[in-house]
DNA sequence: ACGCAACTGGGACGATTGACCCAGTCGCTG
DNA sequence: CAGCGACTGGGTCAATCGTCCCAGTTGCGT
């Protein structure tokens, strides 16, 4: 192979470290995995990184600080305020939907660095991140449609990142695109609930429907209205 | 060490499987791991099981069908629905602050069931009956409040669902049981906006407070029980 | 052009892994 | 109490793991 920076070599090593943690987890990222995926040899591993603990540091370290993938809050201002943080909230879905491996390595990293003591204090940097984020999106909401948040937004936030983890280990889990569909609009109904109403005219009582746009199978199978109390 | 029926060779090799993954992952435990934590020897685990992955299988079955940690609706009717539901999210918080290895080895184990193709399917059985768990929470909730719920109950369970999960994996990647606590309030506000205001004098109209007991109490039942899979 | 430091290739090592084998021992049944 | 099937113990195997080593090769500064 070309000879290459050793500075290159590392970044190359990292994308294909968490390429291979999404397909087939952190154990089974292995040192021959990863150059293999990289299409290395194995010495460039050592001679680009100290240990395999090193690389998968510096890599959970690049990915918190990388992070990015958070709610898109449209620009145009159609709707309330409920409806912006829905859009926002399916933008990330269709984010996480495109590209289910790199949630899914994303969990797998969290659980490594959570079990793992030498990097106590790297999860909780990394929902830092997430929280941050989040607070940036719902502040644009709310100067967006002129409302304002009752509660402390940075509260909101974590609310916000909980519900978005919620969402898309469910999904991940399930692949029910419809029944993700249905929490998103309870979580946008639920943070809106938060704030002012807007002052649009639309009287803000919005019982969920059907959703256009959801996959047309999964009908309405499990949709029962009839529920009551039992 | 003693004989022993090879049915109860296999629980006590699941239970101590489940204890080593809580403690050290999927991939720690190996074979000699969990022979290990059960005081036994290796070649037992070979007469109880024909192959680790088979152990594994059954081990996320048993606890698929044995997974019973959720809200714990208060047997008292104090207080409106909103305040039912907060003390039932309370309360699966203090199993989960209680037992914190329990939920990272179910986890660990759901990302184990998902990128595992011999075991698809699995994750979503899991989630069906954390739903199923969920909406009997609900069910029980309303009926004890005489609120009638608006929105269908197995949509609010996956809601449920989302948020629960949601807050525990924040939390046990900041360990912040404040935030935690704040995030439950919301969470039981959110849901209790779907259903028909419970006709107790109370107007319901819970701007959120600075929580007065968010810090010290919350000790209203303890079970530091043990978790086991049986 | 030249030399030296940066980099590469391939092999090797010890440790650990899942799996297996088989001679021995236990305990129930008849 | 005798025997046979159920169970145990310890050793062994090939595969794979992270890590290391070192003789070669490349490319850049001079």
């Amino acid at each position: 192979m070309a000879h290459m920076p050793v500075t290159e070599r590392r970044t190359r090593l990292l994308s294909a470290a968490f390429e291979v943690i999404a397909r087939s987890g952190v154990s089974g990222a292995t040192t021959r995995a990863i150059v293999d995926e990289a299409d290395m040899k194995l010495a460039s591993f050592h001679y680009a990184f100290e240990s395999r603990e090193d690389l998968l540091a510096q890599l959970v370290d690049v990915v918190v600080d990388t992070q990015e993938v958070v709610l898109g809050i449209p620009a145009d201002t159609a709707g309330g305020l409920r409806e912006l943080l829905e859009r926002g909230l399916l933008s990330y879905f269709d984010q996480v939907r495109a590209n289910p491996l790199h949630e899914r390595a994303m969990f797998e990293l969290t659980q490594y660095a959570l079990r793992t003591p030498s990097m106590a204090g790297v999860a909780e940097r990394q929902y830092g991140r997430y929280r941050a984020l989040a607070e940036a999106s719902l502040r644009e909401a709310a100067a967006r449609t002129g409302c304002a948040w009752q509660t402390p937004v940075p509260e909101l936030a974590a609310d916000l990142v909980a519900l978005t983890d919620g969402i898309t280990l469910a999904w991940l889990a399930d692949g029910d695109d419809e029944r993700a569909h249905r929490t998103i609009a309870f979580a946008a109904r639920a943070l809106a609930a938060e704030a002012t109403p807007d002052p649009s005219p639309r009287p803000h009582f919005p019982r969920n429907k059907p959703l256009p746009g959801a996959d047309s199978d999964v009908s309405a199978n499990e949709h029962a209205e009839t529920m009551e109390t039992s």
